[in-house]
DNA sequence: ATTTAAATAGTAATGATTACTATTATTAAC
DNA sequence: GTTAATAATAGTAATCATTACTATTTAAAT
C-alpha cells in the first residue's frame, strides 16, 4: 500500500474525534482539507483502514460508524440525545459460559446498551 | 388496525420459522400464498407487527432480521456457516454495574457474539 | 347495499454503500 | 531528474435495503 494524502487525512479525522463518526460525516470534514475527495475514497479508505487494524467498524441500527479504538469494547446509547459512549465490560466469563453451556467458541463479544444516558436522566438523587 | 390477509400471512411465515429471515426472504415466501403481494406490504407489516410487539427486529450487521421471540434475548452468530443462534444471558448484573459505573440507564442490552458454532469447531474434544 | 377510510399493489424515490473507468500521482528503476 | 509501472483517485453509475407515493381495492361500520 501506497501514501496518499487523502487517505492520511481520512485517518486523521477518525481518529481526532470520539464522536464515532459515520462516513458522510468523515466525507464533509475531508472536504474542507481537499475540496474535491470523493466519497468512494472515504468508503475505501476507511475499510481499507479497517482491515490493517488501525481502525474499526461498527453498525449503530443499520449505518457504519467508525472508531478510532480498535480494542474490543461496548458501547452505551443514548435513547434521548443519541450519544455513543464507549465502555468496556469484563466479558471472559461471558465466554466462558457460552462456550460451556451452548459449546460456542466465542471470538468477538458485542454489546450495546440502549437507555438513558446521565444527562438526560429525570434527575432524582442526582 | 383491521383485518388483512397479506399481514396474517406474514405474521404466520415469522412465526413459523427459527431462520430469523429478512425481508425479502419473507416476501419470498409470501408469494407463493400471494403471487403479487408488494414487498413494500412486508414491510410496512412487519414493522407495525414490531410496534405491536407481535414480533421482534434486529439488525445484523446492516441488513434488517424478524423474530418471533419478543423476549429480550442475544445472539450467537456462526462466522463459518453464518447461523444465528438465540441465547439468554443473564444480564441483570450488566444493568447494575452499567448504573453504578456510567451513571447509564439501561433500558435494552442486545449481546452479539461471533465465533464458532458447535457443528464447525475443529473437533478436539468432541 | 352504501359509505368511509385503512390497506394494498405497483412503482418511484431515497440513502448508504459498492463498482467502474479514465485520469492522476506515488514510487521504483534507470 | 526522467521514465515506466501501477496503485489510488475523482467522478459517476450501479446496487441493495428500505421508505414514500398514489391510484385502487377492501374491511367493516352504518
Amino acid at each position: 500500500m501506497r501514501f496518499s494524502k487523502q487517505r492520511e487525512l481520512i485517518q486523521d479525522i477518525v481518529q481526532r474525534t470520539n464522536s464515532h463518526p459515520t462516513a458522510n460525516w468523515i466525507f464533509n470534514k475531508a472536504k474542507k482539507e481537499i475540496s474535491n475527495i470523493s466519497l468512494g475514497t472515504v468508503y475505501r479508505n476507511l475499510s481499507q483502514l479497517n482491515k490493517d487494524g488501525v481502525i474499526n467498524i461498527f453498525y449503530d441500527d443499520n449505518i457504519a460508524r467508525y472508531d478510532w479504538n480498535t480494542v474490543a469494547h461496548d458501547h452505551l446509547k443514548c435513547n434521548k440525545c443519541g450519544k455513543i459512549i464507549d465502555i468496556k465490560l469484563h466479558n471472559r466469563e461471558l465466554k466462558k459460559e457460552v462456550l460451556k453451556q451452548y459449546k460456542f467458541e466465542a471470538e468477538n463479544i458485542e454489546i450495546t446498551i440502549s437507555g438513558i444516558c446521565e444527562n438526560h436522566m429525570n434527575f432524582k438523587e442526582k
